[in-house]
DNA sequence: CGGTGCGTTCGGCATTGCCGAACGGTTGCC
DNA sequence: GGCAACCGTTCGGCAATGCCGAACGCACCG
């Protein structure tokens, strides 16, 4: 085992986990091995590994494999162990309440904004917690503010992802997952989870980003001149760019030694948070005041 | 690699996985190491592994690790599969709407009760999302549910754990990870989940159950009573035994076979939940109409 | 300024688990 | 209604894989 090598199994149970949150539909053995280009035989040990730790169930009926509860479990407690999180619950639902707006707090990962915590719209119910999405960066003031900031510029940073789906190792770059690769939280819900949420993976580099509207910035010299614009003020904003009819708005939140770990924003309705395409100043000023609170908060 | 047997390396990273949800604390290699009986060497090729893929983070300052974002993402895809959960979200709000009490869907998982649903109390703001968090059985009406049902009884059912956080190897059966083994969702927040969550393992066996209130069944001989009075009269509820002041009430919901595969209840303020001990009959009976709803839905 | 802890590296050996072919069951198409 | 294709699973043999334990550099504490 060299240096800078992985341990071969771990890594593909990672790529097959992967693949079954890449859709709600179920896999079968077949599908992966095909999917991944290894044989059954060597993908049927590793399942039967993580159906054994919980990580994966097996559909009794159907032999087919899906995610097993105990990653909903893990994935909670990354909740408890996000210093970010649990540093701003406070501030968001204090900005929620003077904003009137869902709050959402994110970070960067693997291309995307992770959403680690959500705080409903007060007065209104229906919403889909959105906690654990991955939204697409060039989309949203999340995203807007977390590459304006640190993760880009400084090498070697979180924001592109440390290890794709695997490109299906044999030379048949396909999809890999058939039709519906989407991950849409809660199917069946005008939902902001959108299909290629970690979208182009490096941004800046091809020129070409995913579109969702009309109004999605999709070439990387808009981009980059957004992203200064947003250094220039200190805050980031979407008009309809993800959802129409949606406005986001974003401040950068720091740690200690000043590089940007995260940000915290408002999403609502193009009537309640703009005018003439120009985001609400008071609520701008919500926003920044919590960023900085939260700020002031983590280098205590 | 015989038939029965499970890939080694990938258990113990899911081993690892498990000690660093077990509390907030970031672990260190030897820390690891020593929990795990095993070599450091061994554990850090599997830990830059973890890293790798996304599943475990290194702090830059200290060197140690802890859960990464990754997992959260994973885990929130499996709400996406779990179809219990997707087919009740509506009736879960209609539950909310009409009781007027925060709403739980729960499922049987390694002893415990994993929470897949929770609709917040309506008009009430500053809870806690415990989704993903897992309850005693014996302590609370879904956990109640759930063993009255299927779970035991058919053999080689769901409710005891496929796979404890390894007792170490060696003949040293401690706690393997010091103390603060709890893995409370929102740390600092009164929650819900509280140490020793799928307490006893097999809660039928050596006949103790932890207790968290003096109203706790800690008995195994009470429980089995108790589970019986549930399937008696097909629900079940639980007076300040996992919370002081406050009371669940649950029923079962079942799939196309007849068979349990989870429960919905509400939690609430005892002095809105029951009058002298006993469960506001208005309330159970929303209670069962939902589980109703939600097992005709899931037929189809 | 030693000592003790940490996270990390590295080479050798044997254990581990990868692989491909074969098996029985089910599905669905002719 | 029968045949074929495909499913998930089993199994044995070979060698690649990755486990182990000792050594390294560093940071912190006494």
């Amino acid at each position: 085992m060299g240096v800078g090598e992985t341990i071969q199994s771990v890594e593909r149970a990672a790529g097959i986990l992967r693949l079954l949150a890449s859709g709600p539909r179920e896999l079968g053995v077949a599908e992966l091995a095909r999917a991944m280009g290894l044989p059954k035989g060597t993908l049927h040990g590793i399942l039967r590994t993580l159906v054994h730790v919980g990580f994966v169930e097996q559909d009794a009926a159907t032999g087919r494999y899906r995610l097993g509860g105990t990653l909903l479990h893990l994935g909670s407690s990354y909740l408890d162990v996000n210093v970010l999180r649990t540093r701003s619950l406070n501030w968001a639902d204090a900005l929620a309440g003077r904003s009137r707006e869902s709050v959402w707090i994110g970070t960067a990962h693997e291309g995307g904004v992770l959403v680690v915590h959500h705080v409903f719209r007060p007065d209104d119910s229906m919403q889909v917690l959105q906690v654990g999405t991955l939204l697409p960066a060039h989309a949203t003031a999340l995203g807007k503010v977390l590459m304006a900031y640190d993760p880009y510029g400084d090498p070697g940073a979180a924001f592109h992802a440390p290890s794709a789906p695997e490109p299906a190792a044999a030379p048949a770059p396909e999809p890999a997952a058939g039709p519906g690769t989407a991950s849409a939280t809660a199917a069946g819900t005008p939902s902001l989870a959108a299909l290629g949420a970690a979208a182009g993976g490096e941004p800046a580099a091809e020129g070409v980003l995913a579109a969702f509207t009309p109004r999605t910035l999709t070439s990387a010299d808009d981009l980059a001149k957004e992203l200064e614009l947003v250094r220039g003020r200190g805050w980031a904003y979407d008009v309809e760019e993800l959802v129409e009819g949606e406005v986001s708005i974003a401040a950068p939140i720091r740690d200690a030694r000043g590089v940007t770990v995260g940000a915290i924003g408002v999403r609502g309705a193009v009537e309640r948070l703009a005018e003439a395409g120009e985001p609400n100043i008071t609520i701008v000023s919500y926003v920044r005041d919590a960023a900085r609170a939260i700020t002031r908060d983590l280098s205590r």
